[in-house]
DNA sequence: GGGCTAGTGCAACTCGGGTTGCGTTAGATA
DNA sequence: TATCTAACGCAACCCGAGTTGCACTAGCCC
């Protein structure tokens, strides 16, 4: 898949980028993943189907580089002071992202296009490695604070705080409220404490 | 959607079911959900494809009635006698259930369903809310012998100790072993024990 | 065993996502 | 400003999943 824009990087081929971008994103929001067609997403960005196709060749192109795009924004990692808060805030987070009437269908349809799909997968992986990485110091700063006992994986302890939040929104398909988010973060402080996490 | 086989239960149609659905597992298992086509199922049946249109209405329909199945099997749930045990033979019997070479790829696609339609998603929740319900006692015999506090959600418990498993396998696609499996059940049991699932 | 009907087989059809070949436009280079 | 070419627009096409109308077969009931 040729990631689009190397050649000619200014003008109309970056405007298309873009448009289609979000278009793609706009998309994913109003119908979900199984309603994304390429031909609607290049009527909404106002281009023709086939360029669409020849840059993105299909759907699952067009979800990967929204994912892309998603992964290099910065995103706010909660820093209290005291481990528990950062993790309760750290899993409300995950969880108004996935039911924020805004960002949520969105985030759904990226989950569920994960899936499915290998190139999706690939990039949905990326991402949250990514993501881990990032809220990798809510668990170091606690080690270094005495919170946790030294040797604690960071992220095992930030996938056993949001892995309940996905479990219930994607799996068992359960209602999830503010309270579920605060006993998973709950949960994971209290293994983590107990030394589940805690590497060779 | 008319549930099969209903007016006429001898003979022809119970057939023609059967060889249905034991099709639609072995499609499942060959080419995953996306690769279920109605048509495919229809030829490895034996049967014609209109018949399954008629009966089935689509491929979510085929879905939903395996599962529907599949929700009816018994299911081994472990009892050694001691909590720690039976959470990571239940995690480790997921975990198996989904890298199985013959049975995991029919499971997976079961997932992968449920992640993208409403009528799969619904038959998934009351497949695992059944799971969850025949797994309960593994936690409610250790409220009994004093390993856990009284008045401990079961079914908090088991989902904590599956939902990394799930995590790994479907949202950040990494890999998964039964060191993996074996924490999982263990951060579970670490936060149980500390009250963490205890419901006013 | 002879009607009755639900269920099935069959073939032709619809329809929309995806493809292809070619002419045109717009951005880069000098 | 002239030129070159990557990128785009367009229309026609392909293809296969899903639909429809009708004939037929096999279970059920007397």
């Amino acid at each position: 898949m040729p990631r689009p824009g190397t050649a000619r990087p200014g003008g109309r081929t970056a405007r298309t980028r873009a448009a289609v971008r979000d278009a793609t994103l706009a998309e994913l929001a109003d119908h979900g993943y199984d309603g994304l067609t390429v031909e609607a997403v290049a009527a909404r960005a106002g281009v023709h189907k086939t360029t669409v196709y020849r840059r993105w060749e299909s759907v699952e192109g067009l979800v990967v580089d929204a994912l892309d795009l998603a992964s290099g924004e910065p995103w706010p990692v909660p820093d209290t002071g005291e481990l528990r808060a950062d993790l309760r805030a750290l899993t409300r987070e995950v969880l108004v992202g996935f039911t924020d009437p805004a960002a949520g269908p969105a985030a759904t349809a990226f989950v569920v296009a994960a899936a499915r799909n290998a190139a999706t997968a690939a990039a949905m992986h990326d991402y949250l490695v990514a993501r881990h990485e990032q809220a990798a110091p809510i668990v170091t700063r606690a080690v270094d604070r005495g919170e946790l006992p030294t040797g604690t994986d960071p992220g095992d302890v930030v996938r056993t705080a949001v892995a309940p939040l996905y479990y219930r929104l994607f799996v068992s398909r359960e209602p999830v409220d503010a309270a579920d988010a605060e006993r998973a973060a709950d949960a994971a402080l209290a293994a983590a404490r107990a030394g589940t996490f805690v590497r060779g």
